[in-house]
DNA sequence: ATGAATGCCTA
DNA sequence: GTAGGCATTCATT
């Protein structure tokens, strides 16, 4: 039979962390942050180990048997700050109300008492784990029995924890304290010795006694300070010393009582914590639910008319049952043929996410999650998590909310917001596009891409070899070696030892970002090493490294997050790694690539993008004619607009101008300014508005559109894409010109950019059907924004080639074509043409 | 440990 | 001039 295990909490040290961590105070201005802190680490900590036995202990003064023999002890320490003082009864009060036992005793510290507590804990047979992070603490950590708990770092601190942080037992931490000093209590140690030494001591020597009989084996100068600092060393030891203090109370006492919901209630009303006070509510609701529960037969009938709002944590499945308005709990494997059964509707929150963990559910009829709907509704909210939608949409400001009321207000939520995507006309994308879009990203994310660990290694060895060669060369060159990731230190070398005239300013000091360096390096050779420098580092730290340590962790596979809600106007995102920033230019970006391969043998990877889509995106918004022609027409939009611009034959343009005509046209896109154009064009403000009016008057509709989208979201507050996703951009109101022109220029790009989503999504869905419908073995791997890439069974090419196509080319049907560039190849590097 | 600043990769 | 993610340094909880 295990031991039971006691709890000892340090009471004054969670006050102090509650106190600095949260500030809070009530509409009055009485502070009440500690309260809430201490309320919260009390209930954390009795949900994770359900003790039987719990007590906390507090100092009572700062006047202790310590401060008696050491006037210095704990001087440092400022004194207990007024609005802390103030909530002290209070704290003591709930902690009553809770139920649990807290002691303190006069002339010691809380740490005596607990180590009072422990030692009789001990000699009675109970087992303890201590709730604190004072170091002091430390020396009661015993074998089997006696545990550290870290609430902070979520950390168990034993015997072997402590051994591999101190290289010594915790028994004899007062000593290496003794020597080391505590610098917090003010502990004065040997001056001289420091944790190094005083680790190097206790190892050698075991303990401060056996130092000093040993002193002739010590090195003279350690054995100097050893010796003027011998009655420090000694008081230090008895001040780090943790002594019992005879405590009386009996372990009956220290049993965890039902709580005094009154009491807490008036605290939590006092205080107004409102969200507490509905955790009383919970709790007490809770009570009455079965623990576990065997799903009964008839079940699924109440599901014929609402739908099942459930939320899957660990091994278990937590269900709102929409009649008696109550929640279950079960098993997950009981409840799997509920989640499969296709005549179930199912609303949930953060499905993609919950999907990923748990791959051995079926999920069927996913009609409804509430994040993405949330998103979909309002993709300016840029924390989605379920507390914080139950606070927007619910008005229930919660601090927390348990696994068991999850479910409910999934489905409070679900009632509230799905009219809510009704009346804004979007239904189609959610229900079309959004939701079937999280199995696609879900399958994306647990079948991930094949990766050649060889060749990715092979790349590294090269990288990381040119990186060490362009490195000392740069020394070599500034003639002194310093930190080359570094930008402040680069600034000192380039701009003031060097003495080369900077060219652009920062916040902070001289710029030396790539364009600087690039017209550096015309003229000193540094710059360009160090161009070269950057460029295998980033490549090294940012793309190769995170991969080969990833792909190792997956036999071969690289699995990354493709993200639904991050962004707002409605691309996804990716992360760790993000495969949607993988290098394409530059030296090696093939070498990279060509690590990218098929899952299947004699596989391909089959990549579509789109051609030109957000100008044919804008295009369409426009109905600019002139830009519409050149569509129709299958120009190259470059060197059309460059005709126009210049006044000239497209087909006579060079390759200047038709650079320059390429950056006005993705400035549009961004919804430029000529101060922006100019930059990017390096030619002058007034040159740049020359080119701008030059563009507005060739392409007339495209300045109705632009002047539109600025009339209409300063009118309605937000924007819209092709499919009626919103983006809100209340700044567009703003008194601040800057602001305003900053909103007015994403109000523009929104619809383009946002346009493009939707119609990819859209392909995404389209083709995700169709290859299941076939059974296809065919699998999108990555999106990237305006391209999908498909690791392809080696004897489907043929098959999905033609409605990959097609379906990334009709998803929408817009006022000019969609053109869709085929490719494929054993890796992402070399890729040939397929059309 | 954490966040700002700088810099750089993608569409 | 749009939208993202991420590595590193450096100053400051």
């Amino acid at each position: 039979m295990p031991k039971e295990t006691i709890f000892l909490i340090d009471g004054t040290s969670m006050c102090y962390r509650s106190f600095f961590a949260i500030k809070l105070s009530t509409s009055k201005g009485f502070p009440c942050g500690a309260v809430f802190g201490v309320y919260r680490t009390l209930k954390k900590i009795i949900s994770k180990f359900n003790p039987q036995y719990l007590c906390v202990c507090f100092d009572v003064s700062r006047k202790t048997f310590r401060t008696e023999k050491y006037q210095e002890y704990k001087i440092n320490r400022p004194p207990l700050p007024d609005p802390l003082k103030a909530q002290l009864p209070l704290i003591k009060d709930l902690i009553a109300a809770m139920g649990i036992e807290q002691i303190g005793k006069e002339g010691f510290e809380a740490d005596d008492i607990i180590a009072s507590l422990c030692n009789k804990a001990l000699a009675d047979d109970f087992s303890v784990v201590i709730v604190s992070a004072d170091k002091d603490l430390y020396q009661l950590i015993r074998g089997d029995d006696v545990f550290i708990y870290n609430y902070n770092k979520d950390l168990t601190i034993g015997n072997n924890e402590f051994l591999k942080d101190f290289g010594f037992l915790p028994q004899q931490i007062t000593d290496y304290l003794a020597l080391s000093g505590d610098s917090s209590d003010n502990i004065p140690g040997a001056k001289g010795i420091g944790k190094v030494g005083a680790r190097k001591l206790i190892e050698e020597f075991k303990d401060i006694d056996n130092i000093f009989s040993n002193l002739d084996r010590v090195k003279p100068k350690i054995r100097d300070i050893l010796q003027s600092s011998k009655e420090m060393i000694y008081l230090s030891k008895e001040l780090a010393q943790l002594v019992d203090c005879q405590i009386t109370n009996k372990w009956e006492d220290l049993k965890i009582r039902s709580a005094d919901n009154e009491t807490l209630y008036r605290i939590f009303t006092d205080l107004e914590f409102k969200a507490l006070i509905k955790d009383i509510a919970l709790n007490d609701k809770n009570k009455e639910l079965p623990l576990d529960f065997d799903i009964p037969d008839g079940f699924v009938e109440k599901f014929k008319e609402e739908p099942l709002a459930f939320n899957i944590q660990g091994n278990d499945i937590f269900i709102f049952d929409p009649v008696n308005k109550r929640t279950h709990k079960t098993a997950k494997s009981k409840a799997a043929y509920l989640l499969c059964d296709s005549k179930i509707k199912k609303i949930t929150y953060g499905c993609k996410d919950q999907k990923v963990t748990n791959q051995e559910l079926e999920f069927n009829n996913l009609y409804f999650d509430v994040k993405v709907a949330a998103y979909i509704l309002d993709s300016s909210l840029i924390d989605f998590s379920l507390v914080t939608l139950v606070g927007t949409y619910l008005k229930e400001h919660l601090s927390q909310i348990s696994e068991e009321s999850k479910p409910y207000y999934i489905y409070q939520l679900y009632k509230i917001l799905e009219p809510k995507l009704i009346t804004q006309g979007q239904e189609k994308l959610f229900f079309d596009i959004e939701m079937p879009l999280i199995d696609i990203l879900s399958q994306m994310q647990t079948s991930g891409v094949k990766i050649n660990l060889k060749e990715l290694e092979n790349l590294l060895k090269e990288v990381d070899k040119k990186s060490l060669q362009a490195m000392s060369k740069v020394y070599k060159l500034a003639g002194r070696e310093f930190n080359l990731n570094s930008p402040k230190q680069l600034r000192e070398v380039l701009f003031e030892e060097m003495k080369i005239k900077p060219i652009k300013k920062t916040k902070t000091g001289y710029s030396t970002n790539e364009e600087v360096l690039e017209r550096l390096a015309l003229k000193y050779p540094i710059a360009g090493v160090i161009l070269d420098y950057r460029h295998m580092a980033k490549l090294k730290t940012t793309y190769i490294t995170p991969l080969v340590e990833e792909v190792k962790k997956n036999k071969g596979m690289l699995h990354a997050e493709f993200h639904q809600t991050s962004t707002q106007t409605g691309r996804l995102s990716s992360s760790s790694p993000n495969l949607q920033s993988i290098p394409a230019r530059g030296q090696f970006s093939d070498k990279l690539r060509r690590s990218f391969i098929p899952s299947f043998n004699n596989g391909f990877l089959l990549s579509g993008d789109y051609s030109q889509i957000e100008l044919r995106i804008l295009a369409h918004l426009s109905g600019d004619e002139n830009l519409i022609m050149a569509f129709n027409d299958d120009r190259d939009i470059h060197s059309f607009t460059a005709g126009l611009l210049f006044s000239k034959d497209p087909d006579k343009v060079d390759f200047q101008e038709r650079d320059m005509a390429k950056r006005v046209n993705f400035g549009i896109i961004y919804g430029m300014s000529s101060f922006g154009l100019a930059k990017e064009l390096k030619i002058s403000p007034t040159q740049a508005q020359n080119f701008i009016d030059d563009y507005f008057q060739r392409y007339e509709g495209v300045r109705r559109y632009i002047d539109g989208v600025k009339e209409s979201v300063e009118k309605k507050g937000y924007v819209e894409t092709i499919l009626k996703r919103r983006r809100y951009l209340p700044e567009a109101k703003s008194s601040n010109l800057h602001l305003r022109e900053f909103a007015y220029r994403q109000a523009v790009n929104a619809p383009i950019q946002g346009s493009c989503a939707d119609l990819i999504k859209i392909a995404m869905v389209r083709i995700d059907k169709e290859l299941k419908a076939q059974y296809l073995r065919t699998k999108l791997v990555l999106q990237i924004h305006d391209e999908l890439v498909f690791d392809v069974c080696s004897d489907e090419l043929d098959k999905v080639k033609v409605f990959i196509c097609k379906y990334m080319e009709e998803a929408i049907k817009l006022e000019v074509p969609v053109k869709v560039n085929l490719k494929s190849g054993n890796n992402l590097a070399d890729l040939k043409e397929l059309k």
